[in-house]
DNA sequence: CTATTCCTGCCAAATCGC
DNA sequence: GCGATTTGGCAGGAATAG
């Protein structure tokens, strides 16, 4: 016995080293796997962290994929919380913005930032203070400089700080800096995209967000990932880089997680509640069904769900109207208790009332939606004085859609008022399977709406299948069978009965799932087509045929009644109309459809990341397939293998008019083509 | 105004999984 | 072999560009 110790050894730089590297991590975009979208921002990160880090994204993430957005903060202040989560640091940050970080903090479940606001006890510096501090010192501030050096100084006896000096506490340390505006102007430029990922590139974060009032202006691209592939795509056919960019929002609130004691806890909804409102919100709670998760199975969890689907034409121009109704809608109160942090982060009621209310900050988006523009929301919170958890009001914002009929007219017909309408539900009955395909029905009036987000359990993507089927008990969506799930990519709304699937990223509703899971690779990207022909790279299948066609120049749609020839069905629709003043659309078929000669039709083929099955063109005008599809026939579904496609297989004349004249607006592509001149 | 592109419901063919 | 699922084409309306 005598000589045998136990001895403990404390690795005191691990901490601070670990978080440092992670951060480098996040600054090559190594090992992140997840993107959060704030305004047309894109941020990098680790769900790990995030989740670690706030009470908020540990909620959020236990049912969203791996993009989520959030439109209750702005960019530029959610760059700060990042840098925050990833350094421990908030350096240089305006002073005129901590408020709004403040409140995002709050919003987030990320304690320390939240704190900031909370006067701390008894003599110690105060975070108004030091706010105020800093924006006094904007006059005179000696010790500025020195500030800038950003070495945090633990001074655990309070001191006057103030005057521009660093405000310290024991618990964090917080420098007032002069603001100057053109300085920061200037610096921005750099830091600006500093956490912003685009495509695949990533810039290391630096430690110095500064504000900027064009901060939003100076985005490169907006376009999702896989923009890059697409090189010189241009206008032709490349629908996808204007598909993020609206302002859309998927949202979650940090529920409230009490600790052991459920009367305390229900005792701190029931005042926090009143208060508190949860705009755009979609809690799932993973203690709530799983209470074998460690810690989160002591605490009782309050779940305040509201989902806020938006859609809208991918307008960037649009994308302040909901941003800002979320940043106006919270003024939290944060029930802090020990190590779990208790984040309400909800709103008062009237404020969510004003956040729908001024939706129609865009009325003119609102007005106009009827030819297409889509916006739906559905917005719960906890309802005021009687807030218990499970019951919720609901508040369908609905925006119409030229497109989606029927969802039209089951929500619309709650209300119409110049286009945008506001459903109030009395109650939501019933909330359940949180975590696991979270369900939310809510009557309105008689109508049910049921509202599921279909995550596919724990799947880090791509195998998740089957199984799920149990997951929304109503059996609702036939669809879900023996779907194969690869991403969580959508919601299910459920109305009257039909299923609704909304794209995660975008928000736009699609009557067939196989629609929404074509428009998700605008997002994704998981699979490209490259044209055979050029560069260019496409999204959609169906895009790259309709590029490719221009290339070939086959006109397969033939008048009937002249006998022209034309390259699409628009060209063709508009002669009918407009030469022999017909419907091409009635009853009777004005033109014929020929066969595709041109290209192989129906290829499955299609490269995901690597693309090997781009033909080669020898100088004869050869088109050789290189490199295989799935069976090692790429292209060639109903052809023999390794067939050789000439120009003159394009340009087989269609019967005996179809002599292709090479439109200069649509053949004129980098290849010579010889074609009769007579047409 | 015209041409082009984008979008999405619908459909059929191809493929997958049992 | 059969049903389910995936894939891509088509129609036709809407949006956008010139």
């Amino acid at each position: 016995m005598e000589g045998k110790k136990l001895i403990s050894a404390t690795d005191t730089q691990y901490s601070s080293v670990l978080l440092q590297s992670l951060n480098e991590q996040r600054g090559h975009g190594l090992f992140c796997d997840v993107t959060v979208i704030v305004e047309d921002r894109k941020f990098r990160a680790h769900r790990n962290i995030l989740s670690a880090s706030s009470t908020y994204f540990h909620q959020l993430f236990s049912v969203a994929g791996q993009v989520v957005e959030l439109s209750f903060v702005r960019a530029e202040i959610f760059a700060e919380i990042l840098n925050y989560i990833y350094s421990s640091k908030i350096i240089s940050i305006r002073s005129d913005l901590l408020d709004e970080l403040i409140k995002s903090g709050q919003q987030l479940g990320v304690k320390f930032i939240a704190d900031l606001g909370v006067p701390p006890p008894e003599g110690k510096n105060m975070p108004s203070e030091v706010k105020d501090g800093a924006s006094e010192t904007s006059a005179s501030s000696p010790g500025q400089k020195d500030a800038e050096t950003q070495v945090p100084v633990i001074r655990p006896d309070s001191q006057e700080v103030m005057d521009g000096m660093p405000v310290i506490t024991q618990s964090f340390s917080l420098h007032g800096i002069e603001y100057e505006t053109t300085k920061i102007t200037v610096s921005d430029s750099d830091d600006e995209d500093d956490d912003v990922i685009f495509c695949s590139e990533i810039v290391p974060p630096k430690e110095c967000i500064k504000d900027t009032n064009a901060a939003t202006q100076n985005q490169p691209c907006p376009s999702p990932a896989g923009v890059s592939d697409q090189k010189s795509c241009g206008s032709g056919g490349s629908p996808h880089l204007t598909s993020t960019t609206a302002a859309q929002k998927l949202t979650s609130s940090a529920s409230q997680l009490s600790p052991n004691q459920p009367q305390s806890s229900a005792e701190s909804l029931a005042s926090a509640a009143p208060q508190h409102l949860t705009p755009n919100i979609i809690v799932l709670n993973k203690p709530l069904l799983n209470p074998s998760l460690g810690a989160s199975s002591s605490h009782q969890t309050h779940v305040t769900p509201t989902i806020n689907l938006l859609e809208e034409n991918q307008q960037p121009s649009n994308n302040d109207s909901l941003t800002e109704v979320e940043t106006t809608a919270v003024d939290d109160e944060e029930v802090v208790e020990d190590d779990v942090a208790i984040i309400d982060s909800s709103s008062p009621g009237s404020v969510s009332s004003s956040s729908l209310a001024q939706q129609p900050s865009t009325p003119k988006a609102a007005t106009t939606e009827g030819s297409g523009v889509q916006k739906k929301q559905v917005v719960t919170f906890s309802q005021e004085p009687f807030s218990k958890p499970g019951e919720f009001k609901i508040k369908i914002s609905d925006v119409l859609t030229g497109n989606n009929k029927e969802f039209s007219s089951g929500i619309a017909s709650k209300n119409v008022a110049e286009g945008q309408k506001i459903i109030t539900l009395d109650t939501a009955t019933e909330i359940e399977g949180l975590s696991t395909g979270c369900k939310v029905y809510a009557n309105i009036g008689e109508d049910t709406y049921d509202i599921v987000i279909p995550v596919k359990g724990d799947s880090e993507e791509g195998e998740a299948k089957l199984d799920e089927t149990p997951r929304t008990s109503g059996g609702d969506s036939p669809n879900r069978k023996r779907m194969k799930v690869k991403h969580d990519d959508h919601y299910e709304l459920i109305v009257d009965g039909r299923v609704y699937y909304i794209c995660i990223v975008c928000k736009r509703s699609y009557a067939c799932l196989t629609s929404l899971r074509r428009h998700f690779n605008v997002h994704s990207w998981e699979k490209k087509y490259p044209c055979r022909y050029c560069d260019k790279v496409f999204a959609l299948a169906e895009y790259r045929t309709k590029h490719e066609i221009h290339h070939t120049g086959e006109r397969r749609y033939q008048c009937l009644t002249c006998g022209k020839s034309f390259i699409n069905y628009q060209i063709t629709a508009s002669h009918i109309r407009s030469v022999h003043s017909q419907d091409p659309s009635g009853d009777t078929k004005l033109y014929r459809l020929h066969p595709c000669r041109s290209l192989q039709i129906r290829q499955y083929a299609y490269i995901t990341n690597h693309s090997s099955s781009i033909p080669v063109i020898n100088e004869g005008g050869i088109v050789y397939r290189v490199g295989t599809g799935k069976d090692g026939t790429e292209g060639t579904t109903s052809n023999p293998p390794a067939k050789q496609i000439t120009w003159d297989d394009i340009f087989i004349p269609q019967g005996n008019e179809a002599i292709f004249k090479q439109n200069p607006s649509e053949g004129s592509t980098e290849f010579e083509f010889v074609i009769p001149e007579s047409y």
